[in-house]
DNA sequence: CTGGCGATAGAACAAAGGTTTTATGGCGCA
DNA sequence: TGCGCCATAAAACCTTTGTTCTATCGCCAG
């Protein structure tokens, strides 16, 4: 039975301070740092805190070297800094796209979610992704089990890679988007293909696709 | 005019473990870390060399904190912890494949590298990545300008995606092998497309494809 | 009331880690 | 040949940072 008891609000504070401060300089805290920023009179204090705090499986501490606090998961596993984003639906031929929230809203519930290299939402903002069920998009050269990580938009310039949904043909595609007059070509990535033409208003654009993720083994 | 001569074996030594040590262990390495580490006989010689490397904008002291290094890319900032491999060539029909030492050896050349998620090289240890060149990997779903990392090594198991250098062919190639007796199948990961098959004794396995990453926009 | 316990405090100590000082060897160049 | 420059070296020095020691305070069960 882990002790699992309520925790002091300073002890709180601590964590979350030590997880901030990681985050914004990439190197975790010293005892002093966090004596400051949440105002303990004595070293001491965030020492005898941190052991709690190390006890209860909060964090791991290296004590031979300076700043050794490291953040560890639910698991007792280091924590990564590599951003993550959810998985919010998978995305193949005939089925509907799910719905998201730009604002992050309610979006509480569980969902599986994919590391991606911290440049990409240090340029696109806000991301989520689907997964690939089946060989629809296979023209897309996007394959069964891949990844892709969309950025929300409703618009897209000619060329982009769009995560398109066809009105008529209540089905949602990967396709390269190009306007062209009152109607749409849809150009499947793999350049061995046939463009799709369609009516403008057939088409509506989800979102961009800023990467694909496929992994192997 | 930015200051790009050559830089002295040493100097990359240390700027290479420095990336290293950050990745694997989520905090900077110390002086004293990277003298052990580069096999230098003083602290004031990394010193010295940090205070080169510095000038050069290759990295940052924080001069008032411990592990004060942060690493910095050519836009002069502060680079994210997530793992960097390096791209040491390219891949194309017809071309030979880079050699590359798993040992870190003679790596001294200006090499591109790009990001990946950190859990990469936890699994799978010391990674590299090519460029696609062409179309010629169509078939298995990598197109024109992907990159594609690999884990250097001579065998594969049935079913995993290698990069096979073909010696009568004098070709490199990207697919999923397998052991079929004297023979090997190699089979494109596109599914509407046919295997190759070839005698054992042609195909050489540079190494299993782990990940593939492509980017839009 | 009182001993135990969680939490806090102040101060000092000790180890880790950054910086400086001084000296040396190789090398191109005037 | 000797000056200047880059790179290396050894050792000390000093700041940063982790750890320990001792004392206090509030609270509560016995």
């Amino acid at each position: 039975m882990v002790t699992r008891k309520k925790m002091p609000d300073r002890r709180r504070r601590i964590l979350e301070f030590i997880q901030e401060f990681y985050f914004e300089n990439g190197i975790p805290p010293t005892v002093r740092d966090i004596q400051l920023a949440c105002e303990i009179s004595s070293t001491s204090v965030v020492d005898y805190n941190l052991k709690q705090l190390e006890g209860a499986g909060y964090l791991n501490r290296r004590r031979e070297v300076a700043r050794g606090i490291e953040l560890l998961d639910r698991d007792g596993e280091p924590v990564s800094s590599a951003p993550r984003v959810q998985i919010v639906g998978s995305i193949a031929a005939g089925e509907p796209i799910p719905v998201f929230s730009t604002e992050g809203g309610a979006a509480s519930e569980e969902f599986d979610t994919v590391e991606i290299s911290p440049d990409l939402p240090r340029r696109h903002g806000k991301l989520y992704a689907l997964s690939v069920k089946g060989t629809s998009m296979i023209d897309a050269l996007i394959d069964d089990g891949d990844v892709v990580v969309i950025k929300p938009t409703n618009e897209a310039g000619d060329g982009e890679m769009v995560v398109a949904w066809l009105k008529d043909e209540a089905e949602a595609t990967l396709k390269k988007f190009y306007r062209e007059g009152e109607r749409v070509r849809l150009q499947p990535a793999n350049s061995t293909m046939s463009p799709i033409y369609c009516a403008a208003e057939n088409v509506e654009v989800r979102g961009k696709v800023v990467t694909v993720l496929r992994k192997y083994g």
